[in-house]
DNA sequence: TCTGGGGTCCTTGGGCTG
DNA sequence: TCTGCAGCCCAAGGACCC
């Protein structure tokens, strides 16, 4: 193991295992927690619903139709959150640099500890012992082969690798794999007949220019070689705040729209100055009942966050944009942000 | 199958400025 | 005064993540 020591833990389905906490009954069954709406997605699938073919990010109709025996749980996000903090309170008992990434999973710097893994093992058993949760953790030189590595063996894994090792052992597996690489980027990949971690790596560079540009494909095959600097940070910067709503039914009344919009100003608003934060840039988003998503924004010379200033830009925007189509999904978004003393710590936090 | 909500970052292209 | 250029900011769209 070189000098840098980093370990990726990641909370096993992590909702779904914080509902079986407080509803027992349901263990070893399929459970899934997703919105309530006729366009729900899931948020987390339990291992036994996930057999059924039942997945993150899936609309909650198709999980319905996999697994009609699932059962399906609202989401209780300030339940989540704090289960999730005591979980981070434990994992910071044991180290310092805590890098929080969403309420499931943290990057830990382990560099320069006697025993790191020994360390891991004692933070997994104490999670598990003080709140019944499980997790899973990956420990390698840097965040991309920890991350990679905590996801090989889930749930329950424990995986240690060298960045060689990485390489080797991920040779055979899709792109997608690595995170970064998405579904878009990955079938580009396929088109240039690249589908493995292993074939980016050795790829010749001429190959992927025909498709990505020079920066992207050397971006592209560091992460196919498990090769990555970045430091386990634990201040992280927040940059906008938004509000968006998915309509049950599209809306393509001008009058309805500019209510939906006032509302969500009033809810952002309210959020940006309990935080004491204020920002330059008001923008609106719009989805069209094509899925087609457009966004226009506007940077002001002052930072604003009182609905009075932020309504007034994000209505002429939404007028000025005028949607040809019904509408689907609309939101508000303000950024630049400036806070007035107010950093958020942990982007986790300020979910 | 028919696609949430809340974010970040990257790319491209245009306008401004020195 | 005009032109070319670099650097910066901004807007928009898209990819990606949890």
């Amino acid at each position: 193991m070189s000098e840098r020591c980093v370990a990726h833990l990641d909370m096993d389905a992590f909702y779904v295992s914080v509902e079986l906490r407080r509803h027992p009954e349901l263990r070893g069954k399929p459970v899934v927690v997703s919105g309530t709406g006729p366009r729900a997605v899931v948020t987390t699938a339990s291992y036994e619903a996930r057999r059924f073919g039942v997945g993150s990010a899936m609309p909650a109709s198709l999980a319905r139709r996999r697994c009609p025996q699932a059962i399906f749980l609202a989401p209780d996000f300030p339940h989540y959150r704090a289960a999730s903090e005591e979980v981070m309170e434990i994992i910071r008992r044991h180290v310092d640099t805590v890098e929080v990434v969403g309420l499931d999973e943290v990057y830990l710097d382990l560099s320069g500890l006697p025993a790191p893994k020994a360390c891991m093992r004692r933070i997994v058993n104490e999670i598990r012992t003080a709140t019944g949760l499980t997790a899973s953790v990956g420990i390698g030189p840097n965040k991309l082969v920890a991350k990679v590595a905590s996801d090989a063996e889930k749930p329950h894994g424990f995986v240690v690798l060298t960045r060689s090792q990485a390489c080797e052992r991920f040779a055979e597996s899709p792109c997608r794999l690595i995170p970064g690489i998405g579904g878009k980027t990955d079938e580009r990949l396929q088109t240039l007949g690249v589908r493995t971690i292993g074939q980016l790596a050795t790829a010749p560079a001429e190959t992927l220019r025909a498709a990505f540009s020079a920066r992207t494909t050397l971006h592209l095959q560091s992460l196919a070689r498990f090769e990555h600097d970045g430091a386990v940070t634990q201040q992280r910067k927040v940059i906008s705040e938004s509000r968006e709503r998915t309509f049950d039914a599209d809306v393509a009344t001008v009058t309805e729209l500019e209510l939906v919009l006032e509302r969500l100003v009033r809810e952002l608003c309210t959020a940006l100055q309990a935080q004491g934060r204020r920002g330059r840039t008001v923008g609106i988003k719009v989805r069209l009942d094509d899925f087609s998503t457009h966004t226009r924004a506007r940077t002001l010379n002052v930072s604003v966050n009182t609905p009075a200033d932020v309504g007034r830009v994000a209505l002429e925007l939404l007028r000025e944009f005028g949607p040809s189509r019904p509408v689907r999904l609309l939101g508000v978004r303000v950024a630049g942000l400036s806070s007035g003393g107010v950093e958020t710590e942990q982007l986790a936090l300020a979910l």
